[in-house]
DNA sequence: TTGTAAGCGTTATCAA
DNA sequence: TTGATAACGCTTACAA
């Protein structure tokens, strides 16, 4: 069933055919209700091919990240993909891993499947050699980029950033101001994101005029309990474990457990991003929201303005919420 | 940059152009070599449009689920993604909500974008009312539908299905065997998985003659520990929580604290899924793998299968494996 | 207000 | 082994 059917069954040309479907031109309503009517019968719908071919556009967006399985990840593809359903876009979703070559080869494959625009979730993409990023800079010539949570300052990239220097600073001023005097800044890789809180923590101990101590941990759960339990069993005291992400800081829990330490009373623990996982373990976490949702958002609204030519900030940086919560002291 | 131009640089027809880019019919080596070089310099990729048009397919796969933020969900898509981009399909992902109507729509607009095949995550899609999975059945006609880990009985649709009553039945039998004498099952609404989970709930607590008890939690974390603690205030005994998912054993484990009682001393807990939940919080939950990697890689295999006209077994069934930790008695 | 016809960029058949 | 050419199904000037 394809147009020309259509076509004739109403007894009318295609073109007006196009015209009712399109809501486009001048049609009669006599005519269009006949068309209609016969669309109907047949519940005819256009051919998608077809209809991408003459207008260059399915109306497709492509969604990288590099793990879907990720709880932050996950939540922004569920508060983006409705909206891009709302704007009449469908979501292309590629899982990319953290691996630099196989991240460009899966934006390619969406660049040659035609999409309008793209949205990179995540600081994993951005590398600090801008060599490495350089096919994202190629990629925004053709169509606008828009980056969660990363950064990258070129032309038609959009940046949407939570203040994570701030946020961090607000948890670990939190901490200090609780009583801590020995906090450990808990991190996996320096990514964009991790170096901002570092900053973060590292100004609000320069502030309380208290040394600044980091230790990092690996990426497996079993081996970051490892590593805080010889953190804990060490010589140099620790009395806060300020970790960049809700899951090492439910590990960080675990070990002060193991070891015999009360939380909040003998080391506080903060998370960060809000997650289940912050309400799951027990004492709960304090931890801090990054408005994923408001994100996602931002996001939408750049790519949106950006395709019909509107202009909007190269780079958007927003705040999120400190949440208290048992892991730190009243 | 199109097939013309590519032809015209590297002096040869259309025909012989796409022969090398598809690697289809005889071309020389000599011509071969030449057009990739003119392929190459210009780093041109064929029109996917043009293509989807000529082939009628352009080699996607509709992801339809109810949330993707959800940890069960996120972990199928983290898992389909990769392996359909093995095979060189693209997934388009929608997130329909719980919705039927807007779950029929959903997949209607997939079907709309000529996707070639239709994965449907979780069991939320599938209603008691054989009316209302209608449009399922009717999509499957015109393309293979996967249900992973749900059922509908029809042709073109193949389901993937975890074995819950089993994996239930183990888990109270678990807890029973452990001395539980009181035990409490508890769920969402009745979905095929839920009343499988309470089938082998029920079959285990007859087995050792004890009576069965259930109890229906709301959907909100918060509401789910207020009517936990109803029920452990409650005149009846209760020594022993039989959740349907790790989150509400959580949030069982929180309320069964909350009342001063001892996991598993007192209470014994057990979750479903193993999901992260299940480390994260503390006591750690016992809980059942349902092996989601795997549940994904089978529903693969009966697309692709399905796809290449093969036969594949409409039901597939697969165990999982009990996950004992600390919330029940050792 | 409607119709005609020229693209859009491929693939694939058939002839050479 | 290669090349002309007809689909594929739609949108959109332009003409009527």
């Amino acid at each position: 069933m394809n147009i020309y059917d259509i076509s004739r069954q109403s007894g009318v040309s295609i073109a007006t055919v196009s015209r009712v479907i399109n809501n486009s031109g001048y049609v009669s309503e006599k005519t269009r209700a006949k068309v209609m009517k016969v669309i109907e019968q047949n519940n005819y719908s256009p051919n998608a091919f077809a209809r991408g071919m003459a207008n260059s556009t399915m109306s497709t967006i492509g969604i990288l990240c590099s793990d879907a399985g990720d709880l932050y990840q996950a939540q922004c593809i569920h508060f983006l993909e409705p909206l891009l359903k709302k704007e009449k876009f469908a979501a292309i979703v590629s899982c990319t891993g953290y691996d630099g070559e196989s991240q460009e080869k899966d934006l390619q494959m969406l660049l040659e499947r035609n999409v309008d625009a793209l949205i990179l979730i995540g600081s994993h993409f951005i590398s600090d050699d801008p060599k490495k990023n350089e096919y994202i800079v190629r990629a925004a010539r053709r169509i606008p980029v828009c980056l969660l949570n990363g950064y990258l300052e070129a032309d038609n990239v959009f940046c949407i950033l939570h203040d994570d220097r701030d946020a961090q600073h607000k948890l670990a001023s939190h901490v200090l101001e609780k009583g801590a005097r020995a906090p450990v800044f808990l991190f996996r890789q320096d990514s964009h994101s991790t170096k901002k809180k570092r900053q973060g923590c590292l100004q609000a101990c320069m502030q309380h005029d208290i040394p600044f101590r980091e230790q990092q941990v690996s990426e497996s759960f079993d081996e970051m309990l490892n590593v805080i339990e010889d953190l804990l069993a060490g010589t140099q005291p620790c009395d806060a474990l300020i970790a960049v992400d809700d899951e090492i800081a439910v590990a960080a829990l675990k070990s002060c457990t193991r070891h015999g330490l009360k939380v909040p009373e003998d080391v506080q623990v903060t998370g960060f991003n809000d997650s289940v996982l912050a309400q799951a373990c027990s004492p709960e976490l304090t931890s801090f929201d990054n408005r994923v949702e408001f994100m996602c958002r931002s996001g939408m609204m750049a790519i949106m303005q950006a395709l019909n030519n509107h202009d909007y900030p190269f780079k958007t940086i927003y705040n999120g919420k400190l949440i208290v919560r048992e892991s730190t002291c009243p």
